[in-house]
RNA sequence: AGAGGAGUGGCAGAGUGGUCGAAUGCGGCGGUCUUGAAAACCGUUGUACCGCAAGGUACCGGGGGUUCGAAUCCCUCCUCCUCUGCCA
């Protein structure tokens, strides 16, 4: 969430921010945040007076009875009954206050980055970059949904007899495809100085708060409810939440965490051709970069964490296109996001297969997550994070723009992984 | 899952109702000494909030309670350890 001592400072940078957010009612949103935090604090103040008070007061009531005046001491008790009333009910005023303060918080999203477009959705997304040559295939091209079957790697119809839509079983060489990816990934982000970790994939509460899922997105997420946790939706949760409540030194900066995980989704949604097949799934596998820095260099390192990305769809052979996200399009949480979207031959698509995000401080102030400065002042730290990558989707892909009529040709990089050339 | 024990500052570890934000040791930082280092010695060393400041307030696993006053007593939850049971 946006610290209100920014918001005091820059009230109209953030305004601006929030509106290309496209979020309505930025201004008295805010105005009504720094309203709150004026209350907040004088209450704070009579607060802490009176709370004085009543500290020298024992403190005195101690000195009577260790001298023995034992009635001079009940005399002076007579106060505190009073002061008790007083402070009980300047405190649950003040946690009001409090509570109020951090709801309304928790509804402001991040602010947009400066060189974040104008645009309400995704047709005014900006792009910045592609790659390779993006063209439908000629001839009798087949959709990957069709050539799951076809070559019997991914089966929608188990997954639901066991579970239910959008769970598929992966069987055969498209077992072994996944496990490729998986390797193939992580050897990839290791190289580059991630270091890997394997976190839960159940997250309690307080993790979904410090990474912004909750409140108001727990919709999106499955509840195991006799537990009160959470299935993760994407492995920046608990990697980035293994960084909460710390302070990091400086010179530990950047750090770099990559791991695999199964993600969970319940997306209740749309029909048709775009959730078609592994387009859109309740469980799929990713690996996910996080990197948490200096306020300074984050924005080296998102482009840095863009440059891996891009190194990894290069050496799949797969055409891809990079946006930049417009502030209507950004994420809640994020200051800025860029999409990579792989070409799909078959379905003459674009296909999300990354999003690398800097959230800067937004994650940081829930999750308490500082280092000393220069200064020797507390700051909070900036939170980066990409997928490198969504499997189903690169799978889609390489599937669909692969095919031959001999089969459908791996990428000479995941071969070692896979130990064929060939499906 | 049952029985018992324990959670104190970066770490170790005292403290069982007042003078305790908390002894002591280690570690960290600064200094003296030294060509340099080590050792020794001296000093310093938590976080958040309120306040222009002086200063004040809160925090001893979390929450609640008793009391004029709680790290210390009570309730509750969480976590860890030991034993028993179960188990990949």
């Amino acid at each position: 969430m946006l610290q209100v001592s920014e918001i005091k400072e820059n009230k109209e940078l953030i305004v601006q921010g929030l509106l290309k957010k496209r979020f309505q009612n930025a201004e008295s949103v805010i105005d009504k945040v720094l309203q709150t935090d004026q209350e907040r604090r004088a209450t704070q103040s009579t607060l802490d007076a009176q709370l004085a008070e009543a500290n020298a007061i024992a403190k005195q009531v101690g000195e009577l009875m260790k001298a023995g005046k034992k009635e001079e001491a009940e005399g002076i008790k007579a106060r505190t009954a009073e002061l008790k009333q007083q402070n009980k009910a300047l405190q649950e005023q003040l946690s009001l206050l409090e509570e109020a303060l951090k709801q309304l918080l928790y509804t402001i999203p991040n602010v947009a980055h400066s060189s974040v477009p104008e645009g309400n959705d995704d047709k005014a997304n900006e792009l910045i970059y592609s790659w390779g040559e993006a063209k439908p295939l000629e001839g009798q091209a087949k959709p990957h949904w069709d050539l799951i079957k076809t070559y019997d790697i991914v089966d929608f119809d188990l997954g639901n007899k066991i579970t239910g839509a959008g769970f598929p079983v992966y069987k055969g060489k498209g077992a072994r495809m996944q496990r490729a990816m998986v390797n193939f990934f992580l050897d990839k982000a290791v190289e580059a100085g991630y270091v890997e970790v394997q976190p839960p994939i159940l997250i309690n509460e307080a993790s979904g708060y410090g990474t912004g899922q909750l409140p108001d997105k727990e919709g999106q997420m499955y509840h195991v409810t006799n537990e009160d946790l959470y299935l993760i939706p994407t492995a920046e949760v608990p990697i980035t939440n293994m960084y909460r409540d710390e302070i990091i030194d400086a010179d530990r900066l950047p750090i770099k965490n990559a791991g695999f995980t199964p993600c969970f989704r319940r997306e209740a949604g749309s029909w048709g051709a775009h959730v078609r097949g592994l387009n859109r799934l309740h469980q799929f596998d990713k690996v996910e970069l996080v990197q948490i820095q200096h306020p300074d260099k984050s924005y080296e390192t998102l482009d840095e964490m863009c440059n891996h990305v891009k190194m990894l769809l290069e050496a799949l052979e797969l055409p891809y296109r990079v946006l930049r996200l417009c502030g209507g399009d950004l994420g809640f949480t994020a200051a800025i996001t860029y999409d990579f979207e792989v070409y799909s031959a078959a379905q003459d698509r674009w296909l999300e297969v990354s999003s690398v995000s800097n959230f800067e401080s937004y994650q940081a102030n829930r999750l308490k997550l500082r280092f000393r400065g220069e200064d020797k002042k507390m700051q909070l730290l900036h939170t980066l994070n990409g997928s490198a990558m969504a499997l189903p989707r690169v799978l889609a892909a390489l599937l669909e723009n692969n095919q031959t009529a001999e089969g459908i040709n791996i990428p000479k990089v995941l071969q070692p992984y896979t130990g064929f050339e060939r499906i």
